[in-house]
DNA sequence: ATGGCTTGAGTGTCAAGA
């Protein structure tokens, strides 16, 4: 079973790349994230002609995550439960067995704004729901865009980013604790080339020069780790015309 | 040099991203 992640910055001008990479990959599963459209803008005719059923929880011009599958996805569950939120930035359903959870992250502007409090306590929200939805579903992913690089090792210039948004100590906390709910990050399941990223900034040939931060995770309970073969990076929808600043993050996980 | 680009909104130019 291939299941992947991708922040696309907005679903309507990346449907074709998005369409390509469903037919030279196949995943079984991929989780979208700013698709930046509610549903009357979403191309559910376009991704079913792909092969792919669509469930959305999207909003006008921010936000939006959705979850594609080959095959029927149950259980559907939109935005977090208890957890007040006008923004669309979490979908979950079962797919073939699997506990998919999409999420995107709040970015949180800078330390200390009201934005980095906001995204504070919505990863404290998070990590209350999932506690819960683990134990009802052993076999969970928890995909996306976390807005967090976990460690030093996944930012171009970590002097530069020291202590700065996407990287501060709180944040890293926050991602650690996921770890403490039996989530294990599968990129690092595997050996990795250095300095891989999965997010180049538009400005200043952020990509051509590698400098770029690992930000988009996937997350895996242990059932699932254990059943993990492969987590890789795929950039080359990156080098594409009028690409997302964010790369696809795919894992194979064995049946 | 706190910018650089890209998107959506909407027709001016700004907010937001990370």
């Amino acid at each position: 079973m291939k299941i992947a992640t991708w922040n696309v910055n907005s679903l309507k001008v990346r449907l074709p790349h998005v369409l390509d990479w469903l037919a030279a990959q196949q995943p079984d599963a991929l989780c979208l994230q700013e698709t930046k459209t509610e549903d009357t803008g979403f191309p559910f005719d376009a991704l079913a002609a792909a092969g792919y059923r669509a469930i959305h929880n999207g909003q006008k011009t921010y936000n939006g995550v959705a979850i594609l599958s080959r095959s029927e996805p149950e259980d559907v569950l939109r935005d977090i439960p208890a957890f007040a939120d006008a923004q669309k930035r979490v979908i979950a359903a079962t797919v073939k067995g699997v506990r998919l959870v999409c999420v995107y992250i709040p970015n949180g502007q800078a330390v200390g704004a009201e934005k980095y409090e906001y995204k504070l306590r919505w990863l404290n929200a998070l990590q209350d729901w999932l506690a819960d939805e683990i134990a009802r579903h052993p076999r969970l992913a928890l995909l996306g865009d976390y807005n967090i690089a976990p460690e030093d090792r996944d930012v171009h210039d970590p002097v530069a980013w020291q202590g700065q948004i996407l990287c501060s100590d709180a944040e890293r906390a926050a991602f650690r604790k996921l770890a403490c709910l039996g989530l294990r990050d599968a990129f690092r399941l595997f050996d990795q080339p250095e300095k891989s990223f999965s997010w180049w900034d538009y400005r200043a040939a952020g990509f051509r020069r590698n400098l770029g931060l690992r930000i988009d995770h996937i997350l895996l309970s242990g059932p699932l780790a254990e059943r993990c073969r492969t987590c890789l990076v795929d950039t080359a929808p990156r080098r594409l015309e009028r690409p997302s600043d964010h790369a696809p993050v795919l894992a194979e996980l064995a049946d």
